[in-house]
DNA sequence: CTTGACCCTGTACTTGATACAGACTTTATA
DNA sequence: TATAAAGTCTGTATCAAGTACAGGGTCAAG
């Protein structure tokens, strides 16, 4: 009983993982080497389709393509331990946190700016004038 | 009477720019090629640093180098229009909403995910299981 | 047997800088 | 005055995280 194999497109489209993307991802070593058939092709299994989502999701929550590389290392340890992949997360918590303060102070100070505009179509723009501070 | 000029040196310290990056904004066409001294040296004039500090405030606030060179675009006409300022405002207001938005969903899945951690030392961590979905 | 769809590799492009190599110029010090 | 140090010049490489070709090989259907 063989185990089932895809082909790069196949598992793009069960992974929702461009097919570039793919190729990427094994080139920056978050993926193995597959397989391949007689003429050169990839072959994937399901295991890459599981290690494609589990990329793809933490992609999604922002996590770099090294903080995944840390993830993937620490889980293919046969034995991992938890608080290793806690302390990525905190990480990434602390990092998502900066961002939005920073976010929110960015967007005060252009609403601010932008409430000051008259909406016109005079000179002497108060946004400019915010701008060049 | 002649006007003061600026070394690139000069101007990145008066500007807080750093040095290659006035460079580079050259390159980027948000700085007009400026004169040179007889050996090649770039002088800067007044001029300079008042574009290089709106430049800086510009991406302070997250306005792309693209942004930045239509709203220059816009003020370098002798007559401008305070509306099309105002619009390229709006669309940047629009989207730090947006990243706001997207960063606070990414924030409650990740905290999600890490409330469910014993904090432990175990195994079958709860966050690998929410990031495989 | 040929057409079209797929896959292969390697490379260039994107954004917004940053950094370096190797050469030249200017300034400061001895 | 000589020389060393600091500054500037150009061009190119690097980073992240992909995306997009070009120029080939391969596979299935008609």
């Amino acid at each position: 009983m063989q185990k089932a194999t895809y082909t790069r497109g196949q598992i793009s489209a069960k992974t929702g993982c461009k097919l570039e993307t793919v190729r990427y991802y094994e080139k920056a070593g978050l993926l193995p080497p597959t397989a391949r058939s007689r003429s050169g092709y990839r072959l994937y299994a399901e295991e890459d389709a599981r290690r494609l989502r589990f990329i793809r999701r933490c992609r999604e929550l922002g996590f770099s393509i090294s903080d995944i590389r840390d993830l993937l290392g620490i889980v293919d340890k046969r034995t991992y331990n938890c608080a290793d992949i806690r302390a990525v997360t905190q990480v990434r918590i602390a990092d998502v946190k900066g961002k939005i303060s920073d976010l929110k102070k960015i967007l005060k100070t252009l609403e601010n700016m932008s409430a000051k505009c008259p909406s016109g179509t005079g000179k002497d723009c108060p946004i400019l004038e915010a701008l060049e501070k």
